[in-house]
DNA sequence: ATTTTTTTTGCAACCAATTTCATAAAAGGT
DNA sequence: ACCTTTTATGAAATTGGTTGCAAAAAAAAT
């Protein structure tokens, strides 16, 4: 038995005696087709190591079992490094889509440039997920557009008031809450926040906020001062940190949005002659795989990037179903380490 | 003008009052078509928001601009951590094919199942690559099923002798005599090396042999007992180190077959009252973004994984295209830190 | 033996593009 | 004006499955 080129479901009816029709049928297990054709059928296919042609099969049907994720780049624009948080994120909704059965199409955009979110258009894919940090005030006509052709996606990230894209999300707001009850608990009160606590990044504002609102709960005020904004990058939490020292600004307690900016702020500090946890107490936001092997390891509010990772991909299921699915919002855990007393 | 659904090209030739070929020719800029025609249709397309069918383009012309990564897991079967080592080269792989054009199918895959390798067979992907530690020797069998059946594919990995596949590699020989190199440079004559220094594990057999020979060109022998196996995470490093000091075997150099390895190693000599780089000197490999973070930091091999992603991209393509092509081999680096001297 | 019901099967339309081939229209040459 | 060449277009076949519909075959009921 031999095949030139790749073998079709036609090569299978010719041997198997029985039309195109019922092979198909019998491959998909079709209860339509008698018992002792499905097994011959199924045995020749493997004899001649058959697979379904995606392209057809999917043309026809109108649907791919593939997802595609857009992975915004950090502002950064650094070619080589890559957010390791949104790199485990990556694996983790690798994991849930095999576990739907679905394949991914990863793509990697560029903020600036136009989307090439045509995947679910071109029917490459039946949904997307959007990932990334960045300036999400871009956004905003670009998912009008996706909204308006139609597209199933969902998005990871804060949800913005008025925004009408599906989000799954980290509770922001009660992360910057547990760090903030960190600090009280350890009575350091003279606080400062690092990042972008602006509504170009509003999941650091959102943690930003639960961090202000729960202090205020116990009557401690975050001074203007006491902010310096910061995009995630290990650099940009140096220099922040470095600014803040140079202007006199004293305290012992520092909140970093993410991990990348709390590891470059530490750098800062240490660089100071301040230690840690000493004379200042830090606390991340993430939990990467560096926040454990930094010294003095990094207390951070930890993101359950394997959840966060499953429920994108089972909301956008649902949604693509045309269920009913609201925003959904992780629960944040903070893990101890040396960087807090 | 308005469509109910997603708009074909019978809907752009019908605006445009010509025939769907002459819109299809149009939209590929084919020079058949009269510059007019084709303003005329491609004013039509964007105002439609028309996007090719990516199925039934695959489906005539029989190619998906799309590659497929096969990520082999590693042998710990720890469902949550991904090693950070293939994050990266997915992150690389990604931007590669984004260059090239092409999107990028990405799946998991457990060594000990059957592959899902079907995505040429289906074609979803014109090409497949793998990527992965784990035992080669169960790949065997599998990858000549691949070249039976003329599957375009590049592994990422050591060469190993009477393997016909094509590979893509850091020079691991190379690189292991880098250590030996730096170990016998700073006269550290004790060596030990942690990893699988089998058959089953090519890539570390082979740092391992470059370092060994390097070793024995300098008259200096690694016995039996100075080799402890471990695979790559980082408990397993703890425990190969840990017995290897439970043996009274004494050490003033280490030499491990990844980072993560080293880190456990390095856990190990601290708890056993050794610091580093004072009495024991520490060489990783692969040079993952916690080299830099733990303390000390550490001394390693880098493998260029921009560059690795490049290549095996690059090669994959020229594959397809039926050039011949060789294996590659990549230089390795070492980039020096705290932990040896 | 005949009718009714159930189980299997095949024909052919369909999905949305690409591409070959034939042909019409326009341009160029004498 | 007539023939040749060039340019532009459309009709229709093709890609490999999936599925509605009609019909044949088998089983059950009368």
């Amino acid at each position: 038995m031999k095949t030139k080129g790749k073998a079709t479901s036609f090569d299978i009816a010719h041997y198997a005696g029985v039309s195109q029709s019922t092979v198909s049928r019998a491959l998909r297990n079709s209860p339509l087709v008698n018992e002792e054709t499905r097994k011959k059928v199924w045995e020749i296919a493997k004899k001649l190591n058959y697979k379904v042609d995606k392209n057809a099969s999917n043309l026809r049907t109108q649907q791919s079992a593939t997802l595609a994720i857009l992975l915004f780049e950090d502002p950064t624009g650094d070619e080589s490094q890559i957010n390791p948080f949104f790199l485990n994120m990556l694996g983790s909704i690798t994991r849930a889509c095999a576990k739907e059965g679905y394949d991914l199409l990863v793509s990697f955009q560029s903020i600036s440039q136009d989307w090439r979110a045509e995947y679910e258009d071109s029917h490459r894919a039946d949904g997307i997920i959007l990932l990334g940090y960045g300036d999400y005030m871009d956004y905003q006509s670009r998912l009008q557009n996706l909204l308006a052709q139609d597209t199933k996606f969902v998005c990871w990230g804060a949800k913005v008031e008025g925004r009408p894209d599906l989000t799954v999300s980290c509770d922001n707001y009660g992360g910057g809450q547990l760090a903030a009850q960190n600090f009280i608990s350890a009575n350091r009160t003279n606080c400062v926040f690092i990042g972008d606590a602006s509504e170009h990044s509003p999941e650091f504002l959102t943690r930003f906020k639960g961090f202000k609102d729960k202090l205020e709960q116990h009557n401690i005020t975050l001074g203007e001062r006491c902010v310096a904004n910061a995009i995630s990058t290990e650099e940009s939490g140096y220099h922040a940190t470095h600014s803040l020292l140079a202007n006199n600004v004293s305290f012992d307690a520092l909140f970093a949005a993410s991990d990348l900016i709390a590891i470059g702020a530490i750098k800062a500090l240490k660089e100071a002659g301040l230690s840690v946890p000493e004379d200042v107490n830090v606390i991340g936001f993430d939990n990467i795989a560096a926040a454990n092997y930094i010294t003095p390891s990094l207390t951070t509010v930890q993101q359950n990037t394997t959840l966060a990772g499953q429920m994108l991909v089972q909301n956008l299921l649902a949604l693509i179903k045309g269920e009913q699915i609201t925003d959904t919002l992780l629960p944040p855990k903070l893990i101890r380490r040396q960087s807090t007393s």
